[in-house]
DNA sequence: GATGAATGAGCGTTCATTCAT
DNA sequence: AATGAATGAACGCTCATTCAT
């Protein structure tokens, strides 16, 4: 058996053989390289030198460098979901402007544990040409994600239910990302206090518009 | 040394004093191959080649990529104001979601003319990391730009007024994007007739929100 | 140091410990490896990978990518053997020519059941360099036994006696090799029933020239 | 105007414009390698490294690889022509055999003077998957040739005419290749002068076959 | 100022083979 | 004996920029 039973194989399992210290020391590498200079400008050369391994060995570990950003997108995934898991209970009961606010918080409290990861979700998330070109055609769990809830918000009569569910989703995604973009922007993570301040404009604006009344 | 007063000169005068054929020759080779491949990907080989130009003279006219890039950035802006400006004459004095619309309206129609011009803005925009990169940390036209609206938006009395101008200027910024993004994805610029039924939807969310009532 | 009296020992003995299948799984690997792409170009890696068998365990079973190769060569020559040890029973009395034209029936025979030999054989034939580098300085087989025949075919008086019998054997081959070829460019192994016309006249060339009379 | 004019113009113009001292140094450096090790197994790197040229500056040069060894294949060609042409003056009047033993006289005789242009060609001529790899579809210059002689040698009644033109061509083609190949094997480029009495052997039997009378 | 050749570090990837277990 | 990870040189090729004319 030579383990070819999946498809493709994310990381190889030589990697997940690995100590888990060298495998660390790797994924420490990639992410610093991918988070400071973006997939697209991010060299497998830098990454091995500095996890210390011969490059032949990242050839055994990983199909290629699309592989090894896969693996660390899926990490970040891995541990953005950590922090998201906590609200599912509340999922079904609360007010949908209640549980975005917490799902924005727990956002911007993943960004400030783990800014590497952040950054790494920030390109994807920006940038649509690479998503397809690392993932493919396959529609974004994100989006999955938030029609879910949009849905429930509707049924609930959070949400007005004159609109379409994918168009709000796209909207409330590219107006969270704005804002998550323009607060650290502003304060940077440390600051990380004075967000409610701003997420309650956010909701605010979400729900009730900018019009002067 | 040029004894020029500028920190960096953009295109160097070697370029304003060509030929206005030539100019463009190089520009359109440029907005091609910017807008099919982004800018880090793109290749100044491949740009002097299809503009016809020895390679040398590309660094006599311009500093580097960046700074061709810059300039082609600066042109589509210029470009691009071309169709807001046509909104300032009744910019004072009509409603703010009426300008917005018309500003939408507008910049679907740039999208329209201009796809080149477009996809360079859109990569721009939506790479931060790339925009510092080339433009360091001068804050964003578009962003001055906007607040101006909003600020004459909120003395009408459009907009409410206890909320922070630049704060509404980014969420207005992204919300826009993530819709331009949507819609063109979603239909395409030939069937730039149903963007009214959208915009309709995005000026709803904006000025009311989506809470349900 | 194993004690083996012989220089370098094509499989070595673990190899032919091996269970049948297992060695069959390795050859037919290997076999579809080196036709589709010569030896140059094969690949060590798709083989032991086509195998399922460790790659360590290649090195246990051959002394590196030559070794295989030889070996895969020397079943292709003991295959070929047996279509023409059929012959052998009347080699000593009938016509050279005729036995000329069975043997090449029979080669077209065996390319038609073997492909995947024939192109081994073929790239062999036809690649003195890969074939001194495969099998050093020794001369080939294939001249001592056609060798063998034109020898009995000069005694029996079918073949003029004036000429140097390596010649000969040269030139036969060489016209032999050029004419399979030839037919099967022209016609692949499907048609090959029209083998038979086209014999005869290589034959005929060979017999008599191409002077006109 | 950057010499975009031909389709692909094997070397660029850069190459042309070389010093000559520089171009022999690069064409002796890719001759040298392409001789001993076949165009597959030739680097690039040994090349430029022993032409004593940047690695940048080959590809300044050539498009790539293939571009380079399709080069040196027109100038083998080139050099081979000048040997052949002294015969074409009496082409057309003399008979086909004496023709030919002249052909290959100058054949070898190129050989002793350009072993590494004689190598090349081999190399191509005995391997047409890389002769379709290098030079696509078309139809080899040396079958048209030969072609064109077998006809003239048919209708002069020099060569019988019921038999296939090409069928003959090809067999020549083999038959004088492996002739080639066998009297160097055998004598080395220096024993040249005995090449008479083998080229006379060769004749016969292409004239007259190898039947006992 | 115009030119286009020169440059060499860098790219992602593959390779046959060795070695530690 | 069996294994499969380790290895790093080598591959063909591209790049933005500099420099000599």
């Amino acid at each position: 058996m030579t383990g070819q039973s999946q498809e493709k194989e994310m990381p190889k399992q030589t990697f997940t053989n690995l100590t888990e210290e060298k495998r660390k020391k790797i994924i420490k590498a990639a992410l610093d390289e991918f988070a400071s200079k973006g997939f697209r400008e991010s060299s497998i050369n830098t990454i091995v030198q500095n996890a210390m391994i011969p490059k032949g060995s990242f050839y055994q570990y990983f199909e290629d460098k699309r592989d090894l950003f896969k693996h660390i997108c899926s990490l970040a995934a891995a541990e953005k979901f950590k922090y998201l898991e906590k609200l599912m209970p509340e999922a079904g009961e609360s007010d949908f402007f209640d549980l975005l606010r917490e799902m924005i918080a727990q956002g911007i409290r993943f960004g400030k544990d783990h800014p590497e990861y952040y950054c790494i979700s920030n390109e994807l998330l920006n940038d649509r040409a690479l998503m397809s070109e690392i993932f493919g055609e396959q529609t974004s769990r994100t989006d999955d994600f938030f029609q879910h809830f949009i849905n429930a918000g509707i049924k609930r009569g959070d949400i007005r239910n004159d609109l379409d569910v994918t168009f709000i989703s796209r909207m409330i995604t590219s107006l969270g990302l704005g804002f998550g973009e323009y607060f650290i922007e502003k304060h940077g993570f440390e600051n990380i206090e004075r967000i409610d301040e701003y997420t309650d404009n956010f909701i605010l604006i979400l729900k009730n518009g900018i019009a002067g009344r």
